[in-house]
DNA sequence: AATGAATGAGTATTCATTCAT
DNA sequence: GATGAATGAATACTCATTCAT
């Protein structure tokens, strides 16, 4: 009846993820998490069996709600419309769940030091795909630029996550609504060029 | 006329940097800065009054490095020509200073740890100040919208960054010369749009 | 009539003996024991008041085995057949038990670590007087030199010993068979003497 | 003038030597080691890059007393007193450096921690050689029996080793004076022999 | 008969840094 | 300009064990 999936275990991976958002990946020490949770440090122990994996749990939990965003933007009834979701969705992981964004796509440091620069590069293979997809789709319903559907894809992730990287990184000095008018702003620049007339360029 | 050279402070920068490119910041210790040198960790107390000191100066390396290759830019002949090589220049930093790179753009620990928040918005708003220059210029000489640079900046600079940021995180499987081809064909896309009927938008 | 097996407790000593055997007395740890059983450290608990009385059984076990090797030596029709066994089966006891050779006569870390000196010295007791008993037979029966019979076992015991402990310490480089051959030889100098003249002795 | 030879090292060794013999490798620990110096942990490693450096310093230590007490052996005059002396000062050794002598031939726990069988199995071979070469010389003197020299040179020793084994090992009961005289007693019956008759054997 | 949660003491080692020389 | 000695705080992790269930 009261199975409670250990909650624990989840308040272990909540204080980590916690203190890599506050002070990077050196400040993850079993002490600090323990003591965040007034625990001593070998309860850990209890839950995970070292550290890498507390690190993987925090990848795994962030590759889920990642997926979960994405995945809403299939619900568009055209294809026009799930490209333009896609961005949206990609813009509100990046303003709900900044925190997931940094451990995914900006913590390098993160995936070298555990053995699994394989994962984080399937995952990039996902987001990547899934982008291609979108784009394919919008060849064949004919409201995309035919060639190199490859390019177009990358240009529309690499563009999302430029402006995700720089809000994050706090490069952009603005607030939650400024930059999804930012945003929307760079994606409908994207969309129709930058330049007076495409043709000279 | 007699040119101090401070020969050993600067040997010891350049070790540092040396092993800030090598490994990361978690490999920037003054033990092995001391043993690089072959000297004594203490030795370097007579240079640096603490770690920090030398951390600073890495970052201080990186932004004076960064400057050069944004400078080269001012050399085109006309405002089109200045664009252009703005986005070029900004690739080349990216391949051969992949790792300075990461230092000024994709590394908040670095900047978190030593109390330097302020030094890296400064050196982001150079930045954007850089393109919006540029982007200034080419609207007055009529090749760029018109309307809203800063946000023709921005989404210049979005494009850029998370072209660097991919390609430096390792989230885009390619080789340095791959990237040049990716790099130059998404300001491309940029440039002319990437939707069929731009006025759809 | 019913014989309670404790099928547990048993299976606990038999695998902390294999631990101790494959790795020393640092491989025996609760953890490891309890692993190899399939079971939680706390369940040892039920069967075992603490680690010391599991070290205690280890010891108990080496006990019994090397007094097994021991008696069949008593199975000679005659005292000197007797006494050529003990030797035999001393030597079998190292070639076939190096280990509780080791755990018995080599390993004083495993008796200092649980209060269990008294119990080591006792066995040893035991061996020396085994090997006294087989003197004196044969001084009754005439084939030993009659004086000081403590002074003959005690140096047939340190032959045997000594020759197990270089063997099982590794000093003495050879295999099991060649062992076999050594051991039977210094038994055979030790019987003759190894000077021309022992007069001159 | 004054340079002395780093003393805090050799007391470290020394602190190391006495928890190693009183209470086995397991109680051989930087801290306590520490504490026994009234140091830090860390001062430790000042002297020695780690532990295992430590533990190789203290068989070193010993390999150079062992050699020293061998030595003396070879001031006899003749083959036969050189023979006679090799076994006294093999005594010797025992008596006087007991904790040594169990570093050297009844620890195989610290020559399998650190890497270092090879090292011990070219001080056993030493020890072999040493006693292989009286043996040559006593044959070549006529006053041991010339058959198979390499066995008389491991039974000297296994009695040697044996006898040692059991003093040290507490396996005899008996205080220095004692043992002592078994010894002598030992090696005199391996001289002469035990048998009544060495032609029957 | 066994488990889950947690503890406290201890392990080697790394690091930046102070002090005296 | 540099060294030697030592410190104090941290790091991940192992172990035996207690307690409640």
């Amino acid at each position: 009846m009261k199975h409670r999936p250990q909650p624990t275990r989840d308040r272990i991976i909540a204080v980590a993820v916690d203190l890599y958002l506050k002070g990077g990946l050196k400040d993850v020490t079993m002490r600090r998490i323990a003591r965040g949770l007034r625990l001593t440090p070998m309860a850990l122990y209890r839950h995970f069996k070292n550290k890498e994996e507390i690190l993987l749990a925090i990848i795994e939990k962030a590759f889920i709600v990642f997926g979960e965003y994405q995945f809403r933007a299939l619900a568009g009834k055209s294809a026009a419309e799930r490209m333009w979701l896609a961005g949206e969705t990609y813009m509100a992981f990046i303003l709900e769940k900044p925190e997931f964004f940094r451990v995914l796509f900006m913590a390098p440091d993160i995936f070298e030091q555990i053995e699994l620069t394989e994962a984080i590069s399937e995952r990039a293979q996902q987001t990547y795909q899934f982008l291609l997809d979108r784009v394919s789709e919008g060849i064949r319903e004919g409201f995309l630029k035919s060639n190199e559907p490859e390019d177009l894809a990358r240009t529309i992730w690499a563009m999302c996550h430029g402006m995700g990287s720089l809000y994050v990184g706090r490069l952009i000095d603005t607030d939650a609504e400024g930059f999804r008018i930012m945003f929307l702003k760079s994606f409908g620049h994207l969309g129709a060029g930058i330049l007076i007339d495409a043709a000279t360029q």
